[in-house]
DNA sequence: AAGTGTTTACGTTTAG
DNA sequence: CTAAACGTAAACACTT
């Protein structure tokens, strides 16, 4: 009966999490960035059963935006219409579901803040998860979980002026304004200011990661299962080329995600994923089954580099361990070499209506840019060495930007 | 006014 | 079983 056959899986909920839908969404854009409403339409048309109650969920969604440090938020540029802001991932959020389920996580992603000097605030409003004070209680000594903690210290007010993604690099790369957008987390750094919160952490934090490396790698750092440097031979091959190519893999790309085993219905017996997601009626991509199938829009489409990175991850590629003190993969994030194509100092921020998917493709060999596509990235290679350091000292000129602001991420056993 | 964002509050589900 | 993660509702405040 619940042959899933075709009918419409509309009626099912799917088996995520509004975190991680939200994530898949803003992991699978161009600029991995998106604005509130682009968020919903990614979920509406890959999942039916979102285009029903959409006041609800939306209303849901957009609590979770605000209240999950793992998303963070970049203001528009002032040329750039429309309403609200972009929303990206926290550059170190990257594991949030290493426990290969999307539905959920084991521990919520929580920045932590040092800075609260006179934030003796214990008064306010913590996350209800977290205490508060906002200090996450590691009450779990028990696996020596290493989760990064991204301690601001000092948050400034920073000007912003062009935050946009393009922001990001420029900050980094002393480029013009309109830069090629980067990677979201730069980005954050350079409007910071903005607004207070969790915001101003996750912007420090940014600007570190896209200092260090900046780029569609470097968007989001830390990534678990696809050690985007540092693998082994083929493993190191596939990673690298999905990281080049169609924007590295996040865990919360749409390929990872729905490619990944379902562990949450897998865990206790190890049914290979393209079973157990059919049972569910879902369309199984093709990490392990290589199945393929599109019965929604574009989930599970897997492109061959994405199936490349699935590939090295199954293989079992080890947790790189090279990342640097400040939960920064240290040269990981950079792609100084691979790709320093010549950015194409592009549109910042694509119209909305951007061709997410046409803009992956591009390349796995050619940089070359055709003509939007969105090469930020690279340019942020500015600084690579040391993350951190260059984030005090700006690479340059938009020093206004991060100035004052110092990140300090920690690395904290629980 | 409608869309966005933030916060609270509270019920439900599930990992540990 | 308990605590944490999650989902939902709702009351605002802001911005476009």
């Amino acid at each position: 009966m619940p042959r899933p056959g075709k009918s419409s899986y509309s009626d099912q909920k799917p088996p995520y999490s509004y975190i991680s839908l939200t994530a898949m969404a803003i992991q699978h854009s161009a600029e991995k960035m998106l604005p509130l409403s682009d968020i919903y339409k990614f979920i509406m048309e890959r999942f039916p059963y979102y285009r029903e109650h959409t006041q609800r969920w939306q209303n849901s969604l957009r609590h979770n935006l605000s209240f999950n440090d793992c998303f963070i938020k970049i203001p528009r540029r002032p040329d750039q219409p429309g309403k609200g802001s972009f929303w990206a991932l926290h550059p170190d959020c990257g594991d949030m579901f290493e426990n290969g389920s999307f539905l959920r996580r084991r521990k919520r992603f929580k920045v932590l803040r040092a800075d609260h000097a006179h934030l003796h605030a214990g008064s306010t409003k913590g996350a209800p998860g977290a205490g508060p004070g906002g200090h996450l209680h590691p009450h779990h000594h028990h696996h020596p979980t290493t989760t990064i903690i991204t301690t601001l210290l000092r948050t400034t007010t920073i000007t912003t002026t062009h935050p946009s993604p393009a922001a990001y690099c420029s900050a980094a790369a002393s480029a013009p304004p309109v830069a090629a957008p980067a990677a979201p987390t730069a980005a954050v750094a350079a409007s910071a200011a903005v607004s207070p919160g969790k915001m101003q952490e996750a912007a420090a934090v940014a600007a570190a990661a896209a200092a260090s490396g900046g780029g569609r790698v470097g968007s989001v750092g830390r990534l678990s299962q696809f050690p985007p440097y540092g693998l082994g031979s083929a493993a190191a091959a596939a990673a690298a080329a999905a990281a080049s190519t169609s924007g590295f893999k996040h865990p919360f790309a749409i390929e990872n995600i729905i490619g990944r085993d379902y562990k949450g219905v897998l865990q206790a017996g190890g049914l290979p994923l393209a079973s157990v997601m059919h049972h569910l009626g879902y369309p199984v991509p093709g990490q392990l089954g290589n199945v393929v199938s599109s019965v929604w829009p574009h989930v599970g489409v897997m492109d061959s580099v994405a199936a490349a990175a699935a590939a090295a991850a199954a293989a079992g590629v080890p947790v790189g361990p090279e990342y640097g003190a400040f939960g920064v993969p240290v040269k990981a994030l950079c792609h100084s070499a691979s790709q320093s194509l010549p950015a194409v100092p592009v549109p910042i921020k694509p119209t909305p209506a951007l061709p997410p998917v046409s803009s992956l493709q591009p390349a796995l060999t050619v940089p070359a840019a055709s003509q939007q596509p969105p090469a930020p990235s690279t340019v942020c290679s500015a600084a690579a060495a040391s993350p951190v350091a260059s984030l005090l000292e700006p690479t340059a000129p938009t020093a206004a930007e991060s100035k004052g602001s110092s990140l300090h991420s920690v690395l904290v056993h629980s």
